[in-house]
Formats: C-alpha cells, sequence, structure tokens
DNA sequence: ATACAGGCTCGCC
DNA sequence: GGCGAGCCTGTA
C-alpha cells in the first residue's frame, strides 16, 4: 500500500468512526477500513498524523502525488471544522462539560447524501450493531467490491441500484419493515422526482420538510441525515438515548416532559452547533452506560410495556412465531428454482 | 430465553 | 391532533 500523511490535530479518528454517526468503518490492522464515496480507505492515526491509503474504482491509487485523496479525506472527516471554537460555544453546564471532557477530537463528518439517507432509513428501533450489519449486507450484496492493500471493501449502493432490487432482496439483508420504506425512496430518488443535491441550497426547516416526505423518514432520521450530511451543525437529532440525557439532566424535578418542550429547548439552549453539542452528549452517554449496565427509566419502561402488548396480540391471532416463519422464510429459500 | 433496540405510519378517538 | 398499536430482526 501506498500511504499518504496527513497532518491532523484535534482529530481522534476511532472515537469519531465509533460515535454513532456511521456504520460501516471495521478495524484493520492498525486503523480501519471503509469506503469514501466510491474509494476504499485504509486509515490509521499516529499521533496528530494520518497514514491513509486511498483506492479508486480500479484499484489503483488515485493519483501519484495523492492531493485528490488527500483532499478527500480533509473533507471527509471534517478537518477543517474549528473544533476549539466549535466546543466553546457549547453552554456551559456539568452534562455538557463531563461531554465535552470525554469526547475530544470527536467530528462530525460529512458524509455523502444518499447513502446516509439510506443507512440512517435501515436505522429505526435498531442497536448500533445490528445497523452495521445491515449496511455491510446491502453493500455486500448490492455494492461494489473494492481493495485497497489486502482489504476487500463494499461500497454504498446507489439510490439506482437500490431502486432496481425487490423488496424481497432487502429483507433478505435484514431490513425488516424498513424494506419497503428504502425501497420507495430509492425510487424517488432515482427517478429523479426527488434531487437530493439541489435541495443542499434549502434552509433547515424547509430541507427537514423535504426529507420528512420521504417513506420512512421523520424528524429524528430527517435530523440526522441534517446533521451528518447536509452540514447543518444545528440540527439536534433526538433519540431515545438523548431523550434519557435531556430529561435526566436538565429537567430532572419534571415529572413529564412534552417532546415539544423537549424539541424547543434543544433548538435554542445549545446553540449554533447544537447537533455537535448532541453527538458529543449521546457519545458519553453511551460509553458511560457500557461501563455501568444500562440505565432504565419510564421511558423504556413504557416501550416493553408496549412490547408485550404486541406480544399478547400476536398469541392471540396466533400468528407464526418469529422463529417459524424464520424457518418457512429459510426453506422458501432452499427450495428448488422454477 | 425474552426484552429491547438511535422510529415511522396509520387508524382511532 | 394527540395517542397507541403494528411492523421485522438480532443482540445482550
Amino acid at each position: 500500500m501506498k500511504f499518504i500523511e496527513i497532518p491532523a490535530s484535534d482529530f481522534d479518528l476511532a472515537m469519531t468512526l465509533d460515535s454513532g454517526q456511521v456504520f460501516h468503518w471495521e478495524k484493520a490492522d492498525n486503523g480501519f477500513v471503509g469506503t469514501i464515496g466510491d474509494c476504499a480507505v485504509y486509515i490509521e492515526e499516529c499521533g496528530e498524523l494520518l497514514r491513509a491509503s486511498v483506492a479508486s474504482a480500479s484499484s489503483r491509487l488515485i493519483s501519484d502525488d495523492g492531493q485528490d485523496a488527500h483532499a478527500a479525506i480533509c473533507r471527509y472527516f471534517a478537518l477543517d471544522h474549528p473544533l476549539a471554537e466549535i466546543c466553546a460555544s457549547f453552554p456551559d453546564d456539568p452534562a455538557m462539560n463531563a461531554a465535552r471532557h470525554f469526547c475530544r477530537g470527536l467530528r462530525i463528518i460529512r458524509q455523502p447524501k444518499w447513502e446516509c439517507l439510506a443507512t440512517f432509513i435501515c436505522s429505526s428501533m435498531k442497536q448500533v450493531a445490528h445497523i452495521r450489519q445491515i449496511s455491510l449486507a446491502l453493500r455486500r450484496r448490492l455494492g461494489e467490491r473494492r481493495k485497497v492493500g489486502d482489504h476487500a471493501v463494499y461500497t454504498f449502493p446507489p439510490a439506482q441500484r437500490i431502486a432496481r432490487a425487490t423488496e424481497n432482496d432487502l429483507r433478505e439483508c435484514a431490513l425488516g419493515y424498513r424494506a419497503k420504506n428504502l425501497l420507495a425512496t430509492a425510487r424517488l430518488i432515482s427517478s429523479g422526482e426527488c434531487d437530493l443535491e439541489s435541495w443542499s441550497a434549502l434552509s433547515d426547516p424547509d430541507l427537514r420538510e423535504k426529507l420528512c416526505s420521504l417513506p420512512g423518514v421523520g424528524a429524528k432520521i430527517a435530523n440526522c441525515v441534517l446533521l451528518f450530511a447536509y452540514e447543518r451543525l444545528r440540527a439536534f437529532p433526538i433519540d431515545v438515548w438523548i431523550e434519557r440525557v435531556l430529561k435526566q439532566k436538565y429537567f430532572p424535578r419534571k415529572k413529564k416532559v412534552t417532546e415539544p418542550r423537549l424539541r424547543e429547548f434543544s433548538e435554542t439552549y445549545f446553540g449554533e452547533h447544537g447537533g455537535y453539542a448532541q453527538q458529543y452528549l449521546f457519545h458519553h452517554a453511551r460509553m458511560i452506560s457500557r461501563k455501568s449496565g444500562t440505565p432504565r427509566d419510564s421511558s423504556t419502561t413504557l416501550r416493553s410495556a408496549r412490547n408485550d402488548k404486541r406480544e399478547d396480540a400476536r398469541i392471540a391471532s396466533r400468528k407464526p412465531s418469529p422463529q417459524a416463519s424464520r424457518e418457512a422464510h429459510l426453506a422458501k429459500l432452499s427450495a428448488p428454482l422454477g
């Protein structure tokens, strides 16, 4: 592998890739392999230096002097974000200060729009480990294989490619009910009816509204795409983790905090880089609970009660168990063709 | 084993 | 126009 070297201060590669904003990078050698757009990339961190190898479609290095690759990496990892200033703009309170201290070097990266949107459509009601699996399955089945050094990686399939797939193809990538949404959205993009690139010109609220019009995209996912693909650093996605953090740290005495109240608070209190603040709070909370067991609260209890009811309903209606339907699915797959 | 995940959508009231 | 139920599947 031929390497290029890029100075990068104020950057923690591993934390950035493990902070739940991107799901396809895998550990390899002393660093990570993945893709940036259509290129296969190996990257590792040596102190204040990044060492990277980038292979384009034909498996050769992009250019001999590595200028394109250099620029692509700086852009993708947002090395131009003034991180010190951004962190200084966060509010000064105990929760925020702890997160800011814990997440030093964490950057919000610039992801390709379709890849980011599609991945987050797949993320609903899923844990990180599973989102990673879905992303990999989609890439293996519908993406293109690339090599960087000895490592094989797969590009994320373009909307046109997914639009040509069947719902069943996608279900076989473990998407479940998300398959229908991903397919419908892929078709809207692929047909040109919706143009993610041209939406860059829209204001935050207009862009959010456009994204929410896509099947499988609600406020949470739209905000993730605003933040991770459109550089709208104010966008503040509220998922169950952040909801817990906000309620516990900022509304400790309140019994019920309504969703509009929480949204209003998140949009005003955290300032112009609210999305960054959110990512820091999110990552910090996840890492803390990974150490010492998952904290339970009323919202999770509520959710489990709901799930119980669903299960009761399933039994009452004598639907096949998950186990049985999985076996039926497998049997169908192994049946002779034609 | 079984509860629970980084939700969205639709039907109901 | 708020509330709850249904949707799929893998992991802890």
